[in-house]
DNA sequence: ATCTGCGATAAAGTCATACGATAGAAGCGG
DNA sequence: CCGCTTCTATCGTATGACTTTATCGCAGAT
């Protein structure tokens, strides 16, 4: 199900040739179509699926050796790697994610996280911001309440807004979950499309936020923030509970609950 | 500086010669040797630096492009991402940054990290733990005590003290924050060597935070790691400020406070 | 003089092939 | 049955040729 990519562009390709045998190989193995044992061999693959060079296929191994994904044993073979060693917060690797095996859990865990960082990060927002800042997050405020609910640009700006909150936290360590942050959000916005309801309801919170972030009052911002997320999560729940049931196509995948 | 890796060993392998040009051009982007223009020429740098085939340049550098930090467009050359692309949390980016520019901001942004994530792992383990999971800080824990301080099993157990907490979470998301903050624990670790008086100190903080866990008070676990993050930062801070005062050798590159 | 479009060009991407090294398996001999 | 040797599969590295893509500059048109 090719989605609109509404954040920053992959960093990997994908109408080049290893970013498409990366993100094969990226599904087989998050899905757990390969275990911990070796990988497709080589060969087998190539001649297979699709025919490509080695080059592009080693390629392609490396970028998903980078991101924790496959280990390769100098001479034993190439194995995927457990679930801990992969870097579930990239942002590829979390789009894989989403593409492969959106279980209920894992979207849990990632909502978990936003709960435990979102509002710090608005906290800090709230004590570090510049007018800058301001100007940044209310015109994103602004763009999702003049757009339609769920319109490409409406959903722009609910990441923007979110964006905008780390950036002004000038740091960049949390700058970096930003990018998982938004990638969860995004996905979620897009599952939730259709309930408009959830929208609108959703909007005053982000307003209590960019005011509270104004006022410089981190507690504040903290727990609106936290009050946003935990809607969020569960309209996203919602949503997902309603997918399962009545939808068929493709994005009934999602029911993958394992 | 060939620092002991005592965590689990990098997914890239550093005596293989992609790993070594990879790691070559990281610590040359993470400077800012190069800045946001084009990367070294390829074939200059294949003749000039080390005579390295256009292969193993290239698997380097695709290496790079899946963690971020550098883009490779077709035609206009292969050039160094601004630093909000760069995946800071990856295992591999981060220790090329302690080995490249280990200066105080970016010291701070990660404590600053761990100060938010940390006390959340530790109130959700204290919700979650499983006998095992107690079994697991616990024995880390004695390592720490029994060991004399900064010996390498000493360091392994604190390592492992904290992992074990993030582990007892059951969160896979947070779980993959665990492999930065440890990086970030055993840089400070090593710092610090020396300072026993900080290590002695740390080991009561360890244990009432391992007692609130058990307690299963997650408030409680919550507000000692919290406390223990915090006590962390400033002998981290302090040995920081000696080694810039005293030492000549090659940890003295730590000075770099841009 | 400015704009438009097309071609030259440079760099990344892809392919094919080859060879070295070694971990692990298979086979051999004790 | 066990230990040693050999064999093979697979990764790592090297090389050269060809393709694709997008930038840049030139030439022509408005």
């Amino acid at each position: 199900m090719r989605v609109r990519d509404f954040s920053r562009p992959t960093t990997l390709n994908p109408d080049r040739l290893f970013g498409q045998v990366a993100q094969k190989l990226a599904v087989a193995v998050i899905t757990g179509r390969v275990r911990a044992g070796e990988v497709l061999p080589n060969e087998d693959d190539l001649r297979s699926e699709i025919s490509v060079s080695r080059t592009a296929y080693r390629e392609a191994v490396k970028i998903l050796t980078a991101k924790g994904l496959v280990e390769a044993r100098p001479k034993s073979g190439t194995r995927a790697a457990p679930r801990e060693r992969w870097n579930l917060l990239d942002p590829d690797v979390l789009s894989w994610h989403f593409e492969a095996d959106p279980n209920e859990k894992f979207i849990r865990d990632l909502f978990e996280l936003r709960r435990f960082v979102e509002p710090s990060a608005a906290r800090l927002a709230a004590q570090r911001r510049t007018s800058a800042d301001i100007a940044r997050i209310e015109a994103a405020y602004r763009g999702m309440a003049d757009g339609a609910p769920y319109a490409e640009a409406t959903i722009r700006a609910d990441l923007a807004f979110h964006e905008a909150i780390f950036s002004a936290c000038q740091n960049a360590a949390l700058q970096c979950l930003s990018s998982a942050v938004i990638a969860t959000l995004q996905w979620s916005l897009l599952l939730k499309t259709g309930d408009e309801a959830a929208y609108i309801e959703s909007l005053p919170d982000h307003e209590h936020v960019l005011l509270a972030i104004i006022d410089r009052d981190g507690d504040l911002a903290s727990a609106r923030m936290a009050g946003l997320v935990i809607d969020s999560l569960n309209t996203t729940l919602a949503s997902l509970g309603t997918h399962v049931a009545t939808e068929t196509g493709k994005i009934a995948r999602i029911k993958h609950t394992k």
